[in-house]
Formats: C-alpha cells, sequence, structure tokens
DNA sequence: AGTCTGTTTATAAACACGAGG
DNA sequence: GTCCTCGTGTTTATAAACAGA
C-alpha cells in the first residue's frame, strides 16, 4: 500500500484532467493505486463552487469538509497512509490549503515551494505544548451545535430514530450543561434545529400517534460522539482546544467506555470552552504518532486576531464542523461514474470551467486557519490506521423501552422541567414551550415508543443537505411516492456495518434488518440503477448538489473494514474533557 | 366560460383520479373547459404531504398557498371566474378549507353539506364592518417579512438584480420605518435573510468587483410591492388588517401610483400593525363587489384566540404569505407531463396513494383560520377580473445609475450608517455590523454600481425555496455546469411580459432582452426538452419538491395577458396605509 | 385552559474575508 | 507591507409567535 495521495485540484481543473492525475498516480504506486486520495481545493475556495462541483458531481469522490471550503475528496480503497516525510514533492500552500502531495500537472507546484512534511508540522507547532487548564465548573457548555448534538443522539440508537423527548434526554444525559445550566429554551432550539434543517425528517409511527426524528439517510453521516471524541485521543497536549475530531480511526473503546460512561456526574475534568471555529476544521490526514500539525497563519498576511476570544456572551458552536461520516466506496464504483460522466458531459476533453470565473471570492464560508492565536490541530494520535476489525456496538447507547419507561415515574431532581411556559421574563426566557426560569425536575417520560418501521416521513425542512433529495436518483420512479421517504426504503448497502445489528444487551428495540447502516450511501447508489438516463440524473443532481456545499462533511472510508462500528460506550460527554484551557 | 372550478382534492387521490375530474369538468362547461381549476387540498392540510406532492409532481399544476397548507394548484387558461352564487355544488369545508365547486368522485359532496357562495361570505363577514383605527405613527413596521420585502426590491428593478446597498436603499425608502424606527440589526436581518434562503442567489459582476443579489428565476414568484397594495383596494372597510394580498389583478394603477410615489414623508396615513397570520391566508377566488368573506371559525372545534394581540413586542411577519408569482401555463403543457408522467408511474390506473397515510397531521405550518377574533378575508375587491391588458411598467421603479451615483455625495440626513461597528452596546445593539445605538445619518452611498448582466451565481444557500434546483431538469445535461446558475441561460419564457422591457423614463439600467421575464417557468420548461429521460428526471423533482411545500406559493395565471406586468410605481408604502386599526 | 410538538420569522452575534485607509 | 476598520456574507444561537394535537 501507498498510503494516502493527497492532491491539490488547480482552479479550474476539469475532470478528465482529476481523474488522469489520480489514475497515474495510481499507477505509480502499485497495482491498485493509493489507498486514497485526498483532494483540496487549490483555489482557496474561492472558486465560485468549481471545486465543490467536481467532487459533488461525480460520485466517485466522499466529500469531506474539515477544512471547510478547500472540500476533500477521498478516492478511498483502504485506509489513510501516513503523512511525514516520506511524501515528498510536497507544498505548502498556506493557510487557506493544507499540503499538496503531488500536483496537478495544469499547477506544478514549483520547487521553491516544496517543503517537508515535517517542516510543515514544526511550523505547525512551533511552540509545543500548551498549558493545562484549572479545573472548571461541572458543566461547560459543550463545542457542538445543536445539529451535531441532534445527530449524536440519533444516531446513538440502532433505530437512528428518536422522540423528541429523548433527543432531549440523550442531550441532558450526556451534556449536563443543558440540565444544570442552560435555559428552557434550549429545548426550543433543539426543536428550531430539527424544524429547519431538512436533514431531519420527522416520521410517524404506523398508528400516528408518536412522531420520530430519523436523518435523512443519504444525509446522515453517522455522526456519534465517540467519532468526535475520544478519551485515549486526548494525551497529546496541544494549545488550543482540544484535539476532539477523530475521523479515520474507527476503533472502539470498548472497555473504558463502559466503565467510564457510568462516572458520576461531577467527577469530570474540566471541559473545554466552545471549540473555536478553527479547530474544527482539522484535515482528516494522519500524522506521525504524537505529531499535531497546526496551520501556520497565512504565508502572505497572518491576518492576526488575537482580540477576545473568552469575554463573548455565547459561544458558537463551529460551523457544520461535525458532519462526519465514515462511506464506503466499492472499487467497483469508483470508475463507472467517471466514464459515463466523463464522456457524456464533454465529448472529448473539453476542460469543464466554472461559467464565469468571475465571482468575488466569498463562497458560502471561509475559514481561515489563523493560528498565530490559536493554532488549528491537523492531526492527531497514531491510532489512525487501525481501523481494524472493531466491533463494539457500545455506540447505541440507548435504553431499552422498558428501562425508559421506568423512567416515567422516577422524576429525578433536575432543573428544567417543561411545565409552565413563562412568559413574564420579558428578556430571558425561552420561546414557545417557556418554561419557568429553572429548578425544575427533568422530564418526565410519557413515552418513549420505538415505532417499528413507519416508512411514512412527514415533511422535509428547509434547510438542506448535501446530498439531499436529489442527489439520489434511482429509488422508484415508475411510482409516485407521496409522502416518501425517498431514501428510507432503499437496499441502501449491504455495508460492513451490517454486523451493527448484531446483538447487544442494550439495544433491543432495533428492527432487525432494518436501517442497515443508515448512512450515506449515494456513491454507491449512483452506479446502480438507471444507466441510460443516467446523465439528465446527474445533471440534475449537479444542479441541487451545488447548494449547500458550503456545508463541509467529512467521509471517512473504511472500505475494507467488515467489522468497526459506528460507536462507543455510553458516556457523558463531561468526563471527558481534558484539562486544557 | 364557465369561470373558475374549484376542486377539493380528497385525501388520497392519486393523479389520474385528479385528472379524470379535471378532465370531465372541463368537458362539461365546453369545448376547452374551465378557465381555471382550483384544488384545494381536502384533507386539511394533514395528508403528509400527498396533496403537495400531486401538485409540485405534476408541473400541470401550478401551486398557490394563499391558504397554507391547502395548496391551490390552478389549472390556468384564461382569469378566475367570480366565485358567487352562480356556482352550485359548493361545499363549505370548515375552516381548513375554503369552498368546493365540483367535488372529486372519490369524496362526493353530500347534499347536506352543499352552501350557497353567498352564505359562505355572510358567514364569513357576519359583523360587518370593523372600526377604523386612529391616527398612528408616521412609521410602523410594515406587515411583510424580510424576504418579502427582499424580493420587493429585487423585483422592482428591471433587470432583477440588486447589490445590497440597493436593497437598503429601497427598503428604507419604501418602509420609512426601517429609516426612523428600526434598530441598525434590521440590516443583519437582511443580510441573514439573503444568505439563508436560497431563492436569493449572488452575483458577481464580470469583473468580481461587484455582488448583486438575485432571485433564482424559477423561484420568482415576481413579488412586487404594488401587488400586494394598492390604494384603490382598500376603500372596503373590513375587520382586521387591511387588505393587502390582491393577487389575480394584475391590473396598474398608473397615474395614481406616479403621483403618490412622490408623496413626501409625513403625510401617509396610519400604518396597520403587522398582519396577523390568518390575514395573509386570502384565498384568490373573485368574490362580489363589495363583500368580504371571513373565515368563520371552524366549525368543529372554534379554538378561540382571542388572547393578546397588541402586546407583543415585535410583531413577526406573516409566514410566507407573500410568495406571490404569475405563472403561465400554455395549453398544450396541461397534457403532456401528465400522460408522461402517469403513464410511466402506474402502469394502468393504480392509484397513486401515500406510502403510509398513518403519519401526523403536523405539517410544515397548518394555519387555522381562527376568525373568531379576526377574521380572514378571503377575496375582496371587484377588480378581481379585470386583467385585461394593463400595462405600467412603473413596478420599476430603479433610479438610473447616474442617478444613484449622484447620491454617493449627497450624504443625506438620516440616521443608521455604518461607521463604527459598536459592540459596547451589550444587549441591543445589531450583529456584525453593529452599528452605535441609533440616530445616525443614514447610509452614505459609496457604490451603487450595476452590473450589466453578470452570469455567474456563486452560492446557494440551505433554506430551499419550491421548485428549487432540482425542478427544472431540463437545462443542458451534456456539459457540467460550474458555478452555474442552472436556469439563468434558459430561454425562460417568451412571457407577455416581455413588453415589460418597453422603455420607461425611469429604467435606464435595464439589459434589454436580458431578464425576460424572470419568473418562474418551471410548468413550461417541464414540457420542453428531455422527452425520453423525463420519468426519472421528474422522479427527481419529485423528491426535491417535496421540501418546501409548507412555503405557500401563489401562482396566478394571466396567459392571455400580452399586455399586464408586474409592477407598479414607486411608492413609500407608508403613504398607502389604510385607516384601519 | 394549558402543555407539548412543530414551523417560521426575527434578532443578535461570531466570524470570515476583501477592500481600503 | 502591516495593521485596522468597515462592509459584506455565512452560519449558529436564541426568542418568540403561532398552529395544532
Ligand atoms: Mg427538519
Ligand atoms: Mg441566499
Amino acid at each position: 500500500m501507498t498510503g494516502t495521495q493527497v492532491v491539490v485540484v488547480p482552479k479550474s481543473a476539469d475532470l478528465q484532467s482529476v481523474i488522469g492525475v489520480l489514475t497515474a498516480k495510481g499507477k505509480e504506486c502499485g497495482a491498485q493505486g493509493p489507498n486514497k486520495f485526498i483532494l483540496l481545493n487549490g483555489d482557496n475556495g474561492n472558486s465560485n463552487g468549481s471545486f465543490s462541483n467536481l467532487i459533488s458531481e461525480n460520485k466517485i469522490f466522499s466529500s469531506n469538509g474539515l477544512v471547510d471550503k478547500r472540500l476533500t475528496a477521498i478516492k478511498s480503497y483502504k485506509e489513510c497512509g501516513p503523512l511525514d516525510d516520506s511524501l515528498t514533492n510536497i507544498q505548502w500552500l498556506g493557510r487557506m490549503s493544507t499540503c499538496t502531495v503531488e500536483q496537478h500537472p495544469i499547477k506544478p507546484i514549483l520547487d521553491k515551494d516544496k517543503m517537508p512534511v515535517s517542516q510543515m508540522l514544526q511550523s505547525c507547532n512551533p511552540q509545543g505544548d500548551a498549558e493545562v487548564p484549572l479545573k472548571q465548573p461541572l458543566s461547560e457548555r459543550p463545542p457542538y451545535s445543536y445539529m451535531a448534538m441532534i445527530q449524536f443522539a440519533i444516531n446513538s440508537k440502532k433505530s437512528r430514530r428518536m422522540t423528541l423527548k429523548e433527543i432531549y434526554m440523550w442531550i441532558e444525559e450526556h451534556f449536563p450543561y443543558f440540565r444544570e445550566v442552560a435555559k428552557p429554551g434550549w429545548k426550543n432550539s433543539i426543536r428550531h434545529n430539527l424544524s429547519l434543517h431538512d436533514m431531519f425528517v420527522r416520521e410517524s409511527s404506523v398508528d400516528g400517534k408518536i412522531s420520530f426524528w430519523t436523518i435523512r439517510p443519504e444525509a446522515n453521516r453517522c455522526l456519534t460522539l465517540d467519532q468526535v471524541y475520544k478519551p485515549d485521543f486526548n494525551p497529546m497536549k496541544v494549545p488550543g482546544p482540544p484535539a476532539m475530531l477523530f475521523f479515520l480511526n474507527q476503533k472502539r473503546m470498548t472497555n473504558e467506555y463502559q466503565n467510564i460512561k457510568k462516572t458520576p456526574i461531577g467527577t469530570e475534568r474540566k471541559m473545554k470552552p466552545l471549540l473555536p471555529r478553527t479547530d474544527s476544521y482539522l484535515v482528516p490526514i494522519q500524522l506521525p504518532v504524537s505529531s499535531s500539525a497546526y496551520m501556520p497563519p497565512a504565508p502572505s498576511s497572518p491576518h492576526k486576531r488575537s482580540i477576545s476570544r473568552g469575554s463573548k456572551k455565547v459561544r458558537i458552536a463551529p460551523k457544520v464542523p461535525l458532519d462526519v461520516l465514515a462511506v464506503n466506496l466499492k472499487e467497483e464504483e469508483v470508475e463507472v461514474p467517471v466514464q459515463s460522466t466523463a464522456l457524456k458531459d464533454s465529448p472529448k476533453s473539453a476542460p469543464i470551467v466554472p461559467k464565469q470565473s468571475t465571482s468575488s471570492s466569498r463562497r458560502k464560508q471561509l475559514l481561515v486557519h489563523s493560528l498565530d492565536e490559536e493554532p488549528v490541530l491537523l492531526c492527531h494520535s497514531n491510532t489512525f490506521i487501525d481501523s481494524g476489525v472493531v466491533s463494539d456496538y457500545s455506540t447505541f447507547h440507548d435504553l431499552p423501552d422498558s428501562v425508559i419507561h421506568d423512567r416515567e415515574n422516577q422524576s429525578p431532581n433536575r432543573e428544567l422541567s417543561f411545565k409552565t411556559p413563562i412568559k413574564s421574563n420579558t428578556h430571558l426566557t425561552s420561546s414557545t414551550p417557556s418554561k419557568p426560569p429553572c429548578n425544575m425536575p427533568p422530564e418526565q417520560w410519557k413515552v418513549t415508543p420505538v415505532g417499528k418501521r413507519s416508512q411514512t416521513v412527514l415533511d422535509f425542512s428547509p434547510i438542506r443537505t448535501p446530498g439531499g433529495p436529489a442527489v439520489t436518483p434511482q429509488h422508484d420512479y415508475t411510482t409516485f411516492s407521496f409522502n416518501s421517504t425517498p431514501f428510507k426504503d432503499l437496499p441502501l448497502f449491504n455495508s460492513p456495518r451490517e454486523l451493527l445489528t448484531a446483538t447487544t444487551s442494550r439495544q433491543p428495540d432495533y428492527p432487525e434488518g432494518c436501517p442497515r447502516s443508515g448512512c450515506s450511501r449515494e456513491l454507491l447508489q449512483a452506479t446502480g440503477a438507471v444507466p441510460t438516463t443516467h446523465s439528465v440524473t446527474e445533471g440534475l443532481v449537479l444542479d441541487t448538489m451545488n447548494d449547500s456545499l458550503s456545508k463541509i462533511l467529512v467521509d471517512i472510508s473504511f472500505s475494507g473494514l467488515d467489522e468497526d462500528d459506528l460507536g462507543m460506550a455510553n458516556i457523558s460527554w463531561s468526563e471527558f474533557i481534558p484539562q486544557f484551557k
């Protein structure tokens, strides 16, 4: 294996060029090519979406947005190789790009621009370790957006389906902040996010009595809390926020988490304040053990922003940092769509360029790694590659229905219960179901029904998720589907993750064979049915894919792994907060 | 002619059934059928989107959501006929529906349920006229959402393209509230809305220096301020908010508006407070002259909500009330897509039913006409039908570039100028470009560039607009379009509105032949190219159309009219505020 | 009548990034 | 060239209005 190859795609690269480079690079590396390609946008995200389109239009790529606009496309076979000095011909592209291993012919790397990986890493982490923060209050606000936390919650259940109450409960359990500190309005925000983002789809049970919230399968990045936080991942003392984004290692921490899960509240370590945005854009590239690369300031203009960073009242979670997911790519799927699209789209080798290269550079959200003050951890941990067979289903730590029902009569001690909406508090109370200030018993579980297999999807909310409905053209176009969840019935993928359905003592509500993996499988579907009308379909996809490309996704490949799963033990987030300040 | 036929579509109606009814009804009415069908959702909006899907999937329909979930599909040939006692076999369906003229065979109208239109109207307006409000302060907040106002602004220019500054300026001019009363944060909200809703697309000038905001053509309902407010429309003294929604009459008030436009601020009448939501869901059906119909409370459970209605601090504009648009349907288009989709979708006459009729009834937003306290004006004005030839191009009242540039050096007197972002005001200041509390000179116009014809569209924002990208499958699928605005280059429609390009003394920046009409023309395009792959395409469309069906749209037909236009004179909104309270 | 759920709109704010001083 | 401000654009958070069960 040759590991990961990082390719920076120049501004006006067309599909043929990119495929040509990838193919050539693959041949260089051996019989089956490199395990994985990582494509980085060489245009600093200013190319009006041409790179985004390139990635999204051609389903051989899975998109990865850890570095925001620099969508990273992974052509994955196996795992990611190490990013060290064994990779030569690497260029450091400044704060907006990461590094280049092999350059596209259109824009060759100048020798003067080459830099060894070790030097990059060194320049990224000049000062070394950071100070350890002091003890902090019990519950700090987690660095995740509501959208991310809802995904954590829903994906924690094998059925990938949760009622609103369950979501509340899950979040309160795993982020005590919301139990203990947050104003009651946080539940309003949860509901707001459920409605706003169309990645969250409401289903109804067969009898129509119960509503479940699900994640559109084609949009589900299978985010789980464990995927973004690993206790054995913290030891690296880095300045800035803890390195919580951990993508390529699908291994599970079976025993540790099982134990820690039951750690009583109050014994956890300090919680890091909200991850600054820069932190969320970790590059999913393997680094040498214990080496953490920080993005240096832009070579040209450093853009220092050492201003107030702790004085803000409300910290805002990083923008779309946590749409993490693992997508499996079968090898045959890599080539087929390339051929069809490439041939159909441009008869020969007409380069595909943006219709108008004019356009400003202000794309949806370009994030600068202004590491002057807060370095960005590019990668960390040596467990990066050991994505071997690990099957600890502790990810699904939802309680059996019986347990949940038992809680109905518990009426614990906590604050925040939806009893009397308080509009009196003119300025601080929440919204609709606004509640008394605080200090109320927690939610009494009325119903925690686990609908078996309701196919009805009621609504789509206005916020698009990448790879939305238009992305999955192969459903069943011979019939109208009213109220359909277009992808719900698709045999999504006989993925290795089907082992997730293996029995565990704590997920009794999992409908056997139902959710399969629940993760996005558009890439696979793209090569399946409807071969003739493919180009038309892709044209449509193109139009729509375009929309949310600012939503950066992390697509992780763990192709060969038939044994890994998504989750980890039922942990309380605050228990794993590193000691960093 | 037999006028408009209103058909209530039952819960599980499939396309074949609906088409069958429409066809039969059309034959009843004469050689070419009725002028128009209005389809109302007979399921009170609870059908999990089956009705919405039906309407959106089959492009013979244009959707109309004035009554919220009761999407009204207009199969339009000419104009809407009167809604009076000449229409028989009408059923009153309660608060969630309006009335039924001709019932679907699946669910025939029982004789006991029939009701004459006059009685409906009478029951809708039991108490008669309302009290006239007192004088009000100079500038009241307009009853339009930011999204609506932005549409007003952009559509007021013939080029349908505006810079952010121009949008600010237009709104300040037409809604003095924002000049005089609103906190500086209102501009933040404008920007927020521009980004959030993907109906607003940012384009760049050819040189990339200037950004223009446009409305995605296929999503552009061609909303203009005059369309929702007409001075000669006010005289009807009705309780509740003024009847501002005026849809079917495309006639123009040429002279009046020209004069009123220059009325100095301070002479306007009182402004109605924000339209309550119920007011925004006016049914675009012609009523007898001077009759205003108010929706009665629900027959079953009245749901009285006579609670606080004026005590709220911030009034929220009605939800999506103003996505008004006129869509032209050519007659041939009515049948073609029906055939193809119907045949392909279900080989014979298999009824298309929701995959699961279970599902809760809580669709995106079901609005109840709880008119106990605030009756809903179903319709008003006798000008409803006179959609004859009216061509006053005063809608486009944007100033010539020269005029705008002159303003650069004006530096008027007003408040609100973006000078020093004030973060000091801990609790009340706006956001990013937060500003000093208030009372600042108004915006100094730096540049008001009017780019000629930039084809580049940079971004799509996450909020979907019905008929979004996936809705227009016929673009050009033989090539990739990077950064494309999928529909921008389409010969949208040689619509009668091309007369809008006729010269007026005040719109010098209109690129000749450029925007065509700028309004949505999906329906036309649906029958155009790509005949073979149609079913696949429609399947995709289906999936995506689904999403924003909660966004209620008003699609008005003015097929035969080669003479009407969209706009009216450059008026100041507050000048036309009726004297109602 | 009140609670809970769900959908939208409004507002504030954090932050990116480019232009220009 | 650097630093800073400002305008513009994107995204998240929060409050709230309101519908409907
Ligand atoms: Mg949603
Ligand atoms: Mg937008």
